[in-house]
DNA sequence: TACTGATACTCAAGAAAATGACTAGTCAGT
DNA sequence: ACTGACTAGTCATTTTCTTGAGTATCAGTA
């Protein structure tokens, strides 16, 4: 029981739609949850059957209906508990570091690659985030909203996101930098 | 197929039995994959029958005995493949962050105990990393080590994972503290 | 006019992972 | 003598995730 909480955490700030809701995963909350569509339809499902969350139909001309769902008070009081019990470690998985794990007792050419190409797809998620988060805080200046604003939580998420693509880019671009020298270096010796 | 590549790095550096796997995964591995004990077992169990690791016996005196395993060529060429291919994109899961994500929404008390808990665990793991850093790395200084180093894919792999636990700290704790301050503001108002 | 891409989902099969309990001996300390 | 921690695993069940396919409509483009 955790993607579970996610989409209620997702869910608190308006209705969304299990295709708005895969959007909303995508950009946000993948900052710290990662889930296909599939997963938060079969959740949305099994969270309306607890009464955790609620959905209307909402029919549209030109678009397939779709239901919006919205947290319950039932659903407010789970989340209310998850916060305040323990928290799991956090956990990471990726292929990437594997590799690079692997790195000097495989073919690092493709490593290499890869590694760019994660670089520049972090560069482009910072901009998201950075449109994001400038978005979310208006006029004020991120001190200022920090302590007024009405609603931080996705901001102070978005941050830890930005932080971690920020660091993520920099390591990618300085291994595939430390993994091109030595291969020149073999290729001299 | 997706933890089996994790087990094949990780026993890139020697014989490990399952015991000694589940340590190293603990430290090292688990800044980019995390499993428990009895999911190395398995894995391992199921690789030896691919022929991708072998074991061999060591009776020990004073312990049970235990099953050390290495990487045979099969292995190293799976790993290969795998190296080649495209990466997934890396995912993350954290519960602390779904909670900071409800923050202003429910209680911030315990999630503020939980921000600085993490903190206080980052700080340990970052000395860890560091004493392991400087233990990969022998007398050497970074640059020399990472340009000339023989075997320094764990080494780029706890980099990563010292950089995300120094910015997994800071956020918590400034977080920790923005949460601490809007409750006082709250209280006031 | 055909094609692509977006909206808005659903279903089912199979692989992978998590959970909890269990065995069994050693060693250090109270 | 007892306790708890460490070594070194195994087993079974359940939950969760991934993969891949399928349905249907509409808007814009070439």
């Amino acid at each position: 029981m955790a993607l579970r909480h996610a989409v209620l955490a997702a869910l608190l700030d308006g209705e969304y739609s299990g295709y708005q809701l895969a959007k909303a995963f995508d950009i946000g909350v993948a900052n710290f949850w990662h889930a296909l569509p599939q997963q938060l339809y079969a959740e949305l499902a099994k969270l309306e059957k607890d009464g955790l969350v609620a959905g209307r139909q909402v029919v549209q001309e030109t678009r397939p209906t779709k239901r919006l769902f919205h947290v319950t008070e039932a659903g407010r009081a789970e989340l209310e508990a998850f916060a305040a019990a323990a928290a799991k470690p956090s956990f990471i998985r990726d292929d990437l570091l594997v590799k690079v794990q692997a790195a000097d007792r495989v073919g690092t050419g493709p490593v290499i690659g890869q590694l760019e190409e994660r670089a520049t797809a972090a560069d482009a998620k910072i901009e998201l985030l950075g449109v994001l988060l400038r978005q979310l805080r208006g006029e004020a200046d991120e001190e200022e909203f920090l302590l007024r604003g009405e609603r931080i939580g996705p901001y102070l998420t978005c941050l830890r996101g930005l932080a971690f693509e920020r660091e993520h880019r920099d390591w990618c671009r300085r291994i595939a930098a430390v993994l091109r020298e030595r291969q020149k270096i073999n290729a001299q010796g």
